[in-house]
DNA sequence: CACTTGACTTGGAGTCACTCCAGCCCGGTA
DNA sequence: TACCGGGCTGGAGTGACTCCAAGTCAAGTG
């Protein structure tokens, strides 16, 4: 359908790139790429004449802001509804302003954990290595 | 072969409890705490008599230390190897010590993901309201 | 020109760490 | 007596990958 639209993509093919050049710059392997495509996590990735995809800067980006959604903790349901507002257009923007501000308070609520297991680490540590102290 | 000692153990129970408040007090699920035990990851929960698991307070405070662990990302494996440590007892203290501090690594790395994801997510989340300014 | 190499394709099986559930037993209450 | 809550076991299901077999195609080599 776009394809219609004579010239519209015809000659970014420079830009172009293929899934295992997508994997090194977002992040992702190139087995979960495929994946997140299934799932529907990446809108409209193109394919060339010889069946291999081809992905857009846009694309990378995307996929990129997903490498650490998903590393850091966000759920694949809510990575979708992240990616139906993203495939809407701008006019859900807001919508999309939200989801990422929630997932930042999870990042806080994680953090948070982190610095609770650090105290306890330290105090077991501590403990053994007083009784290292004890034993010799 | 504890149990050989006269009274070692006999009179503990007002201190012994089931797997509900073992739960409740270690932040694990009754599910996860009998898959640990399964796992080999809790040494010798005792049973009373009425065939149901009564955890020590020292159990507790494994279980307490486990949850801790598995939150912030420690793999099951090495998991099962610290409990095999521990089993062994005070000899593998400096071994656990160790783990402990690899683990305490991991934390660090993790708290970097976070911060720069936050980066990422402020980038974007800024970007976002620019447009929303721009649209109304 | 045949052959090999290597990057890519698909569909499907396997993995990790749970989580849920069916079907059972048991002690206490109305 | 009938039921209820809480525990038990073994096994199936889930989320998010990860790995693999079997195939296609393009480019490079003898």
């Amino acid at each position: 359908m776009e394809s219609l639209q004579p010239g519209r993509f015809a000659l970014k093919n420079g830009e172009a790139m293929k899934i295992s050049e997508a994997s090194t710059k977002s992040g992702l392997s190139a087995d979960t790429i495929r994946y997140y495509e299934k799932s529907g996590l990446v809108p409209a990735v193109e394919r060339g004449p010889d069946g291999l995809r081809r992905f857009s800067p846009e694309n990378i980006e995307w996929l990129t802001l997903l490498y650490w959604l998903r590393k850091t903790g966000m759920p694949m349901k809510e990575m979708q509804r992240f990616a139906a507002l993203y495939r809407d257009g701008e006019v859900t923007i807001a919508d999309r302003r939200k989801l990422l501000l929630k997932h930042s308070e999870r990042l806080r609520q994680r953090r948070m954990d982190l610095d609770r297991c650090n105290e306890v680490l330290a105090y077991k540590i501590a403990a053994y290595y007083k009784i290292e102290g004890d034993l010799s």
